[in-house]
DNA sequence: CTAGTGTTCAAGTGATTAATTGAATAATAA
DNA sequence: TTATTATTCAATTAATCACTTGAACACTAG
């Protein structure tokens, strides 16, 4: 009893490692982190089959990390839990630690120039009301209407350039995307210093923003 | 290339995740987590066959989460980073809160009674110069001897009865064993105060303790 | 050197997995 | 009702997994 207890238990905990040991799973749940959304959005947005990402929406769902509702004919699938995006970080953490292609793949986005440390969402919030930043935000548009930091730019990455000659050469330049799996940011940031901007990335992305409770602009709640 | 950069650090990340997939590489973590230990050793303390054992092991360390020294004939184990264990809190966190398979487990070891919250680690250090509590060390002696809370008394599950003369029917008492996923606490709170023992658990167990900078003793350092 | 101990490797089995395809099911609109 | 759209299911493939068995390897003691 005892001992078939302590099996239940661990069976249980892998049963959540195992949701978040596959790529695909962890893409959608980076999405599910921007927004709610249907299986076919979401399929659109991971590069997934529909009936392949619903698949994978329901072990996530048995793993209980995401529930869903319907609307109409569509099931729209969310987050249950902002401490899985936690655990989703200190995933990232650890594979930062431990294994050296991970540095090795985040130095390669760097463009081979140096790269300033991001910066904290708590310092990027005291200057916020200074004004004293100017705020890009790398992702798609629908994302970046579903929520974005007030006062951010959104520019998509291959639309970076159509945004460049708008922004003040003087200031400091703070770019964000979808969090800390997203490259968006780090790629932004070597694109914008190798033009001679002062860029630095945010630590985190917009869900990180969202869950320390900071604010947060969506075109309509 | 960008888009081979992003899925490339997903798998990464998903490999962390797939080491922790399986519960007896979260029983070997576990173990690890108390002291740093040969390939049969582990397999007898997980019930592994040491084959099986060394395989599981050998795919933690591709992983990166453990890593092996040689001492004489037998190769030793130890964790690398002591991150893992936050990984593993969290995991067991996202489990409980998601899941409730586990509350359901957890309240079946408390044995039907109320079990009070477990006390906190700052808590119990705050009063360990007081003196005012009794503490037990749950785990086989051998893990006991390798580290422990200074003033700890130890017993093992099946060994309770024996120590049980021996306590202040009064006095407070707080035990502890390996870890979050450890269940002789759980077990051994429901047993004293079964028998009118105000026992409560300790949050976490030694692991967490050290990892925390709160003193620990070993018999030969 | 040989014998013994502890660890790893290699091959094989059964179970589980991700992904594909096409059919089946819901809910809505005409 | 039928047609449409969105999602899920079922059957299939190839790959990977945990685990077992038995042999190979590394190191130590004699």
């Amino acid at each position: 009893m005892s001992s078939s207890a302590k099996s239940a238990l661990l069976e249980e905990y892998a049963l959540i490692a195992h949701a978040l040991s596959a790529p695909a799973r962890l893409m959608i749940l980076e999405q599910l982190a921007q927004m709610e959304r249907g299986v076919e959005a979401l399929a659109g947005k991971t590069g997934l089959t529909t009936a392949n990402c619903s698949q994978h929406l329901q072990q996530l769902r048995r793993a209980g990390l995401v529930a869903s509702r319907r609307d109409g004919n569509a099931v729209i699938y969310r987050l249950t839990d902002a401490r899985t995006l936690e655990l989703m970080e200190l995933l990232r953490i650890v594979a930062e630690r431990n294994r050296a292609e991970v540095e090795h793949i985040l130095r390669g986005l760097a463009g081979g120039g140096e790269t300033p440390e991001a910066i904290s969402r708590d310092v990027l919030a005291a200057r916020l009301s200074e004004g004293s930043v100017t705020i890009l935000d790398i992702r798609p548009a629908d994302e970046y209407a579903a929520g974005h930091i007030p006062g951010a730019l959104n520019a998509a990455l291959t639309d970076l350039d159509r945004i460049i000659p708008s922004l003040d050469p003087d200031a400091e330049i703070v770019a964000y995307c979808r969090g800390p799996y997203c490259i968006y940011a780090h790629q932004a940031v070597a694109a914008l210093r190798k033009r001679g901007l002062n860029a630095r990335r945010l630590e985190g992305g917009l869900p990180e923003w969202r869950e320390d409770g900071l604010p947060v602009l969506a075109e309509r709640p």
